[in-house]
DNA sequence: GATGAATGAGATTTCATTCAT
DNA sequence: AATGAATGAAATCTCATTCAT
């Protein structure tokens, strides 16, 4: 599972996503990536079918390791507001654990065309948004006026557009400020869901 | 300013945006922007330096009218919530006023690397979100623990988040729903940001 | 019909002519035509579609009046022999007035995967061996123990096979040599068909 | 000559048969004969220097043995019309036998660049057609005022037409075609050849 | 202003061949 | 003998931009 080959794939996507990163998956070459992953150029084509094969494994590998963070979340229970600040935690601290990534997923993936973004994977990232904002409905602890789906698209949007404000430098980016958004974030939609 | 010519600019630039919607900025070709306009290939160069600049007239042309609602927004006055809200009805409404042009505002520009985002247009719309905020705040009606800056990042978020799900049917988009989503965000941020 | 784009077309043409006859085929890259024409890469692309394309339209053209030719001569009538005799000339006349040519048609196309042999201009050239000698076993001349699509397919490739040897540099191809052929193959379908 | 070794060139030879039948040289990759031939990869270019070594050995050891074949006619001596249609027997009835290789032979050895044509073996076949004939016009049987050299053309020619056409499914090719196309073949020359 | 032919740089992708194990 | 990962040269095709008319 872990043998010399799948090293040199492993190797490869994470040049990727400093490449892509670094120019942009439009601008990226291949080429720039086999040189950054240090390997001939065609072993990009052995292990991926194409440039945008590699955006989509670099996608689908990292995203899942979120999802089941947010999972993980889920199960461990709690109060519907714990639960909102652990995800909201989870996914800002992202942006200090691999800036590079997160550009790329902010960037190329959000809403590129590249990779549709109706595939499962997102979906149930707003899946999961949705039924922790529904359970704090069941709880009591969040007002049943408010459609859980649409809020949940909005903590979505409201997480991607601080990620992006940092990506792009609008923001400030130190530990400091990550708390301060985090703690926003939430201080926002746990008061503006409360009944 | 009305003449003959500046009608075939028109012509270009509403084509291009048809073009833009239908295929993305990228996959698009200039010359199918030139056989949906009707006009030679060559008059797109004539009007435009270059297909990019196509999409920043595009964005700049439209922008303005949307910022421009904006500040005539701040301009009326009245409570800050009541201006949040109709700001929020202006940006919702776009939807259903120029599908085509959402689109590619949300898919193209938002976070494209094409039009940097840093473009003084955008902070525009930050900045205005962020002043409505604050003189929330300075009258009295919205809590001052959290950054106008911040909140206003994520009030444009989940704007977009809206319309991007609109953009990828993901959420239903009729007039019902519109509203729904409208009265969802003014409460959710209104309530959120209430002392 | 014969503007100034349509020069430029045949120019390509006519080069793609002597590349494929001096480097094959497959061998030849687009470039190589573009250089012997004296015109942009692109340009090749704007006339027509991939490298194939251009073989096509050379063999579609070229045979087309090699068709005609042929047609002319069943058109004229006279006996079957008298025909058959008129036919073989045109074929092995090709090669002393575009000998590049008779090589591209002999070596990529007659039996190649790139364009199917099957296409409707192949058939046709058997029909018409067909016709000329079902007309001479109705007239009486040819026997009609031989089955006339038979014949013809060996006619075919009787013909081809010379020409391949020219080409091919195993066979004199001066003057005589080419008057000899055209005899022989005469003599060889006219008794071997003789009742 | 018949180790365990032997054997694998072998399945490796007759799987490239079948791939090259199937799709052509050009077309063919390495790997599909290495997967056809259930070895690995690397196997392949253990026993052969390079894939048209591959195609040059098929056809060598196919081609030798049909040599030998009609050599084996010749020793056997018998007027020259009998040994003419022993001859064309072995190779029209070659399709019967191993249909994937005369598609390879024709398609790809017979007038292609990969395989110089002028390589002795394929001199070797005209030479013994060309014999056969000199023989006829010796014995009396055969004009003398065909040259020999140009029959054995015609009649290669003819021949691989008619294998031609078989594999291009424009000829049935059932037992009783074959048949007709053998007498069809040996009656046109032995008539067209007769004093 | 208007046209569309002409240009050519540049990117992706393929795959025969090599080589370390 | 056998394996298959690794190499990288080479070729097609695209399309934004230019330009002569």
């Amino acid at each position: 599972m872990a043998g010399p080959s799948e090293d040199k794939r492993r190797l490869i996507l994470a040049a990727a996503v400093r490449v892509f990163a670094r120019e942009g998956y439009h601008d990226a070459r291949v080429g720039d990536i086999s040189k950054e992953a240090g390997v001939a150029y065609g072993l990009v084509y052995h292990y991926f079918t194409s440039k945008e094969a590699v955006l989509e494994a670099v996608f689908r590998e990292t995203w899942g390791l979120m999802l089941a963070a947010i999972h993980d979340v889920e199960e461990r229970g709690g109060p519907a507001p714990d639960q909102l600040r652990r995800v909201c935690k989870i996914v800002l601290r992202a942006w200090g654990d691999d800036p590079d990534l997160v550009r790329v997923l902010v960037r190329e993936v959000a809403r590129s065309p590249q990779i549709q973004r109706e595939i499962d994977e997102i979906e149930q990232a707003f899946a999961a948004l949705e039924r922790i904002v529904a359970r704090g409905q069941e709880e009591g602890t969040f007002t049943k006026d408010l459609a859980a789906r649409t809020v949940a698209l909005m903590l979505y949007g409201a997480l991607e557009e601080i990620l992006t404000a940092w990506v792009l430098g609008q923001l400030p980016d130190d530990e400091d400020a990550v708390a301060e958004a985090e703690r926003t974030i939430v201080a926002l939609f746990t008061n503006g869901l409360a009944r």
